[in-house]
DNA sequence: AAGTGGTCTAGACCACCAT
DNA sequence: TGGTGGTCTAGACCACTTA
């Protein structure tokens, strides 16, 4: 087989699979062969196998379901709003957001974009702007900032009216998986533009969410700015 | 031994070493017998005795090191630094924070308070406040509350000029290890009473970071609010 | 009933650390 | 050298799903 030594033989079978994950040959959705297949194949034994597999599904790349088999993991709603959404009511349980689009444009890195997306500084990228309600409440205007040779086919049209997440557009339409990501929050005084769009008053005070979303190579997909009305929402994180 | 059967051979030995964490057979910083001399101590295989081993390493309640043992985690500062402590620079590198005192004193549970600890509106707590700098610009009040009888000998001295970390307090002085916090966020107007401490005028944009800090045993040990002078510093998450 | 992942065994050997 | 955790094997059997 392919499985490049160095370390120990589980870490080569991770890669081997990391590689057919990140390359297209096992697809989103897709079943993967079974761990007495796979064992095979690598000419290790189950228990081999199965600590290589370990780790993909600690970082939820694959996803196990006893006596069906093991799956490539797809970015669904329930996977966003469990994993990548942190904004929870005051008081209350959590709901899906409601996603308006506001705008699609091109634009030039500026030195933060461009430091977050290791892209040169004045790079071209594509920024686009949407407004998020939860409940009938207006809570966040996102920025997002993508860098326009990686997403060269993007088109506005595939902002508007989205059946699926944002993430998922990456996964179908661009084979980036976002695995992790990255959250700097600050507090600060409201924009005019941004005030508007969340109908409070100029320069009160708004959480700002700088994230990177990173896919299965490490590389920083997307960055985006969150501005969040915190007056009944707020950002909830559980650590460790 | 007591293993109590009900599931997984694996889950039973793992609870009974989280008792023997939990109530003081195994404490902090003490190195645990060998995997051979568990396995043959639970009548289990060694590979059941490392699974059960490994979600407990996970957790960080335990820690490995090949070569010499097992050891029962302890909470020095690289530990807080790196796991419970997420205010960074905006530019630069993370630090340890200098904590100074403000005031100990007795307090009765607000609703917010007591709904955090789980106990009654109105029981007795202990109301802490320090304050925390970075590399000389001050960057939060920290409001501690802890329920007075779960910590009843706790007295104003263990907080001043304290080596250590204030977890590693209610570890070594109560008992209680911390495994986890919970975190939500809010960006408010500064009240005047922390404007003054931070430095800030009153009334400017500051974070709040609810956070409750949950035990082995899965209770709420102290509940603090962070008031975060977010100008120079940001809250640093890294999700997944 | 056949196929999948989940648990468990009873070892062997390797890599690392102390003495 | 002897003890520790880390890797690996070649199975067996269980629990769950689907047909």
């Amino acid at each position: 087989m392919n499985t490049i030594e160095g370390g120990p033989l589980y870490k080569g079978v991770q890669r081997a699979l990391l590689e057919q994950l990140s390359n297209g040959a096992l697809k989103p959705g897709q079943l993967i062969p079974s761990e007495r297949q796979l064992a095979t194949e690598f000419a290790v034994s189950i228990g081999t196998l199965r600590k290589a597999i370990d780790d993909l599904v600690e970082q939820r790349i694959l996803i196990r379901q006893q006596g069906k088999g093991t799956f490539v993991a797809t970015h669904d709603r329930e996977r966003l709003l469990f994993y990548f959404f942190h904004l929870v009511p005051q008081v209350g349980v959590k709901s899906y957001p409601l996603i308006e689009f506001v705008f699609f444009q091109k634009a030039l890195a500026t030195t933060e974009i461009a430091q977050r997306l290791q892209i040169a500084v004045g790079a071209p990228i594509f920024h686009i702007r949407n407004r998020l309600s939860l409940e009938s409440d207006i809570v966040s205007v996102d920025d997002l900032f993508l860098e326009q040779s990686r997403f060269a086919t993007l088109t506005a049209a595939q902002f508007r009216d989205r059946p699926n997440t944002i993430y998922n557009l990456y996964q179908e339409a661009f084979g980036y998986t976002v695995v992790k990501t990255d959250e700097r929050l600050r507090a600060v005084a409201c924009a005019e533009e941004h005030a508007k769009l969340l109908k409070v008053s100029p320069s009160a005070p708004v959480l700002t969410i700088r994230r990177s979303a990173i896919d299965m190579r490490g590389e920083t997909v997307e960055f985006r700015i969150s501005t969040v009305n915190t007056a009944s929402y707020e950002y909830f994180a559980e650590l460790l």
